[in-house]
DNA sequence: TGTACATCAGTGAACGCGCGTTCACTGATGTAC
DNA sequence: TGTACATCAGTGAACGCGCGTTCACTGATGTAC
């Protein structure tokens, strides 16, 4: 047999395998020793790739925040991309937040993960640097991608500008407080019919305000 | 000097202990054998009074929860509780999420420390078991006041009772999510003016989604 | 094409740490007569 | 009131665990001549 990773794609290896662990068991569960047993290499090896865990740690939250961004452009795919009417434009801002809840009751390891001391609002907040906008990719991060269709929305709807002041923050925050509330105490805190009434009335009220400027 | 614990209160000291040790650091930072250092008593007494560190992890848990319950008690009560009128439930709502919002921010480690893994949803959604109502007692369950607020709201704005329907967890939702963003990646997310007109709008919306129904 | 050598990505052993939990114990407290 | 004894709440030592991280090393790979 090989040695699988002598100068292999190690790096890639111990992150996929950090995901995994983060999938099962959140972020506390990304630990270098188990990473590198489950790849097969000695634990010590992972020093050549990061610098400590911590740096394995933020590269996996990265990935997680990635496949959430995945799955909420998956869901936003589904409302007919050439309908710019105000009606898709809400659509498309309801499945932005169905799939933020869905990803967190379906992946709670990752979703916390994803949100793991990274001051992410700080990032995002309005006197944060402006965006290096890398290239003209689609983005994988979820909060951009929620601000998009927020911006669609206000857009659509011919709202004054200022109208969208902190918008998104409230649409953040009410899905990201229900996707925490839902997952804690796990498993089944709220049986599926509940949560999905539960989540319609919050995104409505979240439209509503939104609307309502 | 006394042997300060032998046959004291021991129990309760170490409780206190916890509770400042997450009121620093959170959950993770709850740990016996450091509660048991700062009373002065050999790392084993605790396990007379709690049989592993999760019990005495929960009832550290509930006293934040009270922390936080008497925080809102209190915003409530500047509220002139004389007045019935729509514009003071309004005003008592308000003040709810405004307390949640301050402890979580004030007091993270505490706040983290009141929803760890507790299922709290589950215990409060419909299908729970009533309640015991304990005596005549104030309730220290932040939940609970916030559902108090929302009734009251409801009753004073004459709405169907069918326009209840999971509009705490609405209106919990978004004051749960609003802190935890606002917590993560600390300290100073966001300045303290921008934090308020976050939350400004944030219950805006609330109470509009609750009073449309 | 072949050889000498630097570089690089792994290994094995060890360090130091702190934890939760259990054991047999001891000394103080409360109780029965 | 005084004594014998059971009970209870502590102690000290130890177990086993797993972690992050560092060290000197080795063997494979790539490069210069």
């Amino acid at each position: 047999m090989p040695e699988p990773y002598h100068h292999g794609g190690l790096r890639e290896a111990l992150i996929e395998a950090g995901v995994a662990l983060a999938r099962v068991g959140g972020p506390n569960a990304v630990v270098v020793r188990e990473a590198s047993r489950r790849v097969g290499v000695s634990h010590n090896a992972a020093y050549r790739h990061f610098s400590n865990r911590d740096e394995l740690l933020q590269v996996i939250a990265e990935r997680s925040r990635a496949e959430l961004a995945r799955l909420m452009r998956q869901l936003i795919a589904e409302v007919d991309p050439d309908d710019r009417s105000l009606e898709a434009a809400k659509q498309r801002l309801r499945a932005t937040g169905v799939a933020y809840v869905q990803f967190a009751t379906t992946q709670p390891g990752l979703f916390r993960t994803a949100f793991t001391g990274t001051g992410l609002l700080a990032k995002h907040s309005s006197q944060a640097l402006p965006k290096p906008k890398s290239s003209g990719e689609p983005t994988l991060d979820p909060f951009e991608l929620l601000k998009q269709q927020v911006d669609e929305l206000v857009e659509s709807a011919r709202l004054a500008p200022q109208a969208r002041l902190h918008a998104e923050l409230v649409a953040w925050s009410a899905m990201h407080g229900l996707s925490m509330l839902l997952i804690d105490g796990e498993p089944k805190g709220l049986p599926e019919q509940q949560r999905n009434e539960v989540l319609d009335r919050l995104l409505s009220t979240v439209e509503a305000g939104l609307l309502a400027g």
